[in-house]
RNA sequence: GUCCGGUUCGUCUAGGGGUUAGGACACCGCCCUUUCACGGCGGCAACACGGGUUCAAAUCCCGUACCGGAUACCA
């Protein structure tokens, strides 16, 4: 028979990072034995079932690159079919009514309830002393005709155990005295998870069940009901699940968004980034080795790497350098700087898009670009994203666009950065950081003069410089010298050695006043990517001096 | 309380009788750019504790501690 697994995610809210890893490690299985990744949506909680959070999920989903096979099934539509079995049961005698009045919700801390009213029991309680388990099929019967309400319970036998082999814990046993005669059918007819989870795994003929081990009790009672149905169960395998610094629960409650897997997607992460990031929480393919493409992860993928332990989600609340995971926000910056340019491409587009710093002509030459690049050309020989050399794609004069592209990836975390820090090369219309003003220019008051001095000096040593942009100024072409990386770098040490000063002060004044931030690429390449025209203007500019915080 | 898991650098992890206990992130330092970074090199830093078994234990066994999960007419 071949394999069937099946993600089944309650849409009672974002799609967990957790829920989001379970999904992933379904999907790499499925794939790497051509089995089938079902998705089934367990809304069977109609309060708090949206259709908003079953968006969400598929968006999620779609964005990780976990495409399902098959028709998405959602488990209401299945109420009728549940109810058919749990009377099955019932009249085979595998299952009794159990007449006692439903308890009145505690709406306060169910979980506390939970446990005082176990650690009340002090262990001890006999999961066999329902009044109504042993009642006569006739005075059920009469009972119920009477219209009594009723819930329908498990019967479970006295003596015995359950045991089954979880494909990352062993061989899991649990005597029966452990469980009790669970639920079936509530007194008001709505099936419960553990019955609706067995029915549908049975009807989707799913052969493996891939999900979060705080389900390893679950496991024992839906095995109860597999054997009361004469139906097989399939094979088990619990993930360890992921944890908040601290060994807490990673909550949306406590933790916001960090928990949320769209907040990746809008921080400006490469799904791939993240997905690669995920597969390796708690999961290993016993090498020494971090980067993995999809196709990689599927090869490798194994039962037998997945831990026992729980892992920690790491980040810090409150620290802005340290928001999430530093091991997620380096790999992301590691897939940024390596990943094929044709594949960035379209995400930085996006990203300049939604920052209206988009323009249509650098649309031609990414095209062109793309074109040249196999997007199948994914790692390089040894295992890691392949560079592109743009000096070896024929980039002609006009690919101004690729080429910074090119040029700035190399310092940045996310995809947001391509608009926030890299906002100096798309547009006039950008800010000084303050941090990088006060550094570099305000510890140098005589920079204020110096700068639009080495402008001038530029307009009478240099001829051209047509990068695509609005609103230079066609002026200061005096010279004859072409504006390229090694003229430059003679024009500004000939006027640091004439001022007397330091090239690096020139430097990180000159990198403030261009694009605004302290940290970028070689400075001779950010002076050649922004072209004479604006170099002069903002050389010149009093913008960022007037923001200097006199002392 | 009971049942079930777990415990190797701060974090993700490799290793599963003999290793200088390896890698990655983070942090720190040096080098490279008469510049910030990127990159390169290096440093800091771990086998929870106690007993056993053994010539030899991080590794096997037992116990303790701690952490987590489960214990619903929730999913």
């Amino acid at each position: 028979m071949s394999v069937r697994v099946r993600f089944a995610p309650s849409p009672t809210g974002y799609l967990h990072i957790g829920s989001a890893r379970s999904a992933l490690f379904n999907y790499l299985y499925a794939r790497k034995v051509g089995g089938k990744f079902l998705l089934r949506i367990e809304d069977t909680d109609l309060a708090r079932s949206t259709e908003e959070s079953t968006r969400s999920i598929l968006d999620g989903m779609e964005w990780l690159g976990l495409d399902h096979d098959e028709e998405i099934i959602f488990q209401s539509d299945n109420a009728d079919k549940h109810r058919v079995t749990a009377k099955k049961l019932l009249a085979e005698g595998k299952a009794y009514r159990d007449f006692t009045p439903k308890a009145a919700p505690t709406d306060a801390s169910v979980k506390d309830a939970i446990k005082d009213r176990a650690r009340a029991n002090q262990g001890e309680k006999n999961m066999r002393d329902n009044p109504y388990r042993n009642l006569s099929a006739q005075e059920s019967d009469t009972r119920a005709t009477a219209g009594e309400a009723f819930a329908i319970r498990l019967l479970v036998a006295e003596n015995g155990n359950t045991c089954f082999h979880d494909s990352v814990y062993g061989v899991q046993e649990r005597d029966y005295a452990e469980t009790e005669d669970l639920v079936l059918l509530r007194s008001d007819g709505h099936p419960l998870y553990n019955l609706a989870v067995v029915c549908d795994d049975i009807e989707m003929q799913i052969t493996h069940v891939i999900r979060g081990q705080d389900h390893l009790t679950n496991t024992h009672k839906q095995i109860l009901i597999y054997e009361a149905l004469g139906v097989t169960p399939p094979t088990f395998a619990h993930l360890p699940l992921i944890m908040a610094p601290g060994k807490g629960k990673l909550s949306k409650r406590k933790h916001g968004e960090i928990v949320s897997l769209t907040t990746y997607r809008d921080a400006g992460f490469v799904p791939a980034a993240f997905r690669n990031f995920l597969a390796l929480l708690g999961w290993s393919a016993g090498e020494e080795k971090e980067i993995y493409s999809l196709d990689e992860l599927i090869e490798k993928f194994s039962f037998d790497g997945i831990h026992r332990s729980n892992a920690i989600f790491n980040f810090k609340e409150n620290d802005p350098r340290h928001w999430t995971d530093d091991k997620a926000l380096w790999m992301n910056a590691e897939y940024i700087r390596t990943m094929p340019l044709a594949e960035l491409l379209p995400m930085v587009k996006a990203e300049l898009k939604a920052a209206k710093l988009w323009r249509e002509e650098y649309d031609q030459e990414s095209i062109a670009l793309s074109a040249d690049i196999p997007s199948t050309a994914l790692l390089g020989a040894d295992g890691r994203p392949e560079t592109v050399a743009l000096e070896n794609r024929q980039i002609g004069s006009h690919s101004w666009y690729i080429h910074t592209v090119d040029l700035i990836r190399s310092r940045f975390f996310t995809l947001k950065d391509f608009s926030s820090q890299g906002r100096a090369y798309f547009s006039e219309d950008f800010d000084f950081d303050p941090a990088a003003v006060a550094k570099n220019l305000g510890k140098f008051p005589e920079l204020r003069e110096w700068l639009p001095v080495l402008a001038d000096r530029f307009a009478s040593e240099f001829s051209e410089s047509s990068p695509p942009y609005e609103g230079g100024v066609a002026e200061g072409r005096g010279g004859s010298l072409p504006y390229t990386e090694e003229n430059i770098e003679t024009v500004i040490k000939a006027f640091t050695e004439e001022k007397g000063s330091k090239l690096g002060v020139i430097m990180n004044g000159a990198r403030t006043l261009l694009t605004g931030v302290a940290v970028g690429p070689s400075m001779l390449s950010v002076f050649e990517v922004i072209g004479l025209e604006r170099t002069l203007m903002r050389l010149r500019s009093q913008v960022a001096w007037n923001t200097v915080i006199e002392t």
